[in-house]
DNA sequence: CTGGGTGCAAACCATTTGCATCTAC
DNA sequence: GTAGATGCAAATGGTTTGCACCCAG
């Protein structure tokens, strides 16, 4: 949080040279929701892509929005987050593993990482039996008064 | 888990009497579905209940599973759980605070402790200058092949 | 030119709700 | 007796899909 604005245009073509590769269509609908997704510094849903997309591009459509962030998660450019309660909520993959602390007042979310909790979450799985494929933490909190 | 089925029907009692007491009636929906819950080791979803409470009583309807799973979520009797693409499915309370590893293949889910990693979680949320009210950790593995 | 992509509307699925009837207290 | 609970069917909300048209390569 808090990055400075540096590195967006090249990011966004980075995405859509790999997306080339992949022989995926670059369409004008997927250029522009991966220029929301390439900008943005929040975890939006669907519609609110959708509505961001809207004021660039009147005609796209909201069942686009969601083929393509179904496309995005399955070629691992984007992970989809079911938090509490609402809608899938998306974030561009690519920056390091991260969990998520959510302001159950605002929903806004802030990200952290914890090497601790992730070891001994593997030590946890491995005591079980179990290989971990991957795993979901999400702590839901309230602004501290002080 | 591997607990001996010694407290079952007490423990459907206790539930029943806490009910009554706040207020709620008894009906024959209700004490067949805290049946199923006092008594189910697993974490079924609502149509699982459903299914299990027709072969007791074939006029019972899921939406009454519904009701009632909302009813004893907001009175603190049981836990929702979201776990990933499926439906929610529900556990008794009453037991201590744990996690979930959810077994990718079977959908079985083991529970687990770990005091570390809610320590940790409290130390996240405190930098970060909020108070946790509530937290989900689910680790999806696959059982090893050894 | 042509197969993948799109918009639109309809379908889906888990869950909720309106309403007339029923029943626990 | 009566307010709360139920069953049924219809509504909801997020998401997916069928289809005819469209456009990127």
């Amino acid at each position: 949080m808090m990055k400075t604005a540096a590195k967006p245009v090249s990011k966004k073509t980075d995405y859509e040279k790999a997306l080339r590769k992949a022989g995926i269509r670059i369409t004008r609908p997927r250029k522009i929701i991966l220029g929301i997704l390439g900008e943005t510094e929040d975890h939006p849903d669907a519609l609110e892509i959708f509505r961001r997309a809207e004021t660039i591009d009147k005609s796209i459509s909201l069942s686009t929005v969601y083929r393509t962030m179904k496309l995005l998660e399955e070629m691992g450019a984007i992970h989809r987050h079911a938090f509490e309660g609402g809608p899938s909520r998306f974030e561009q993959a690519g920056g390091d593993h991260h969990d998520h602390l959510i302001d159950i007042d605002t929903g806004n979310v802030i990200e952290f990482r914890s090497d601790r909790i992730e070891q001994l979450q593997q030590e946890i799985a491995r005591q079980l039996g179990y290989d971990i494929v991957h795993h979901r933490l999400e702590l839901y909190g309230r602004r501290r008064k002080d």
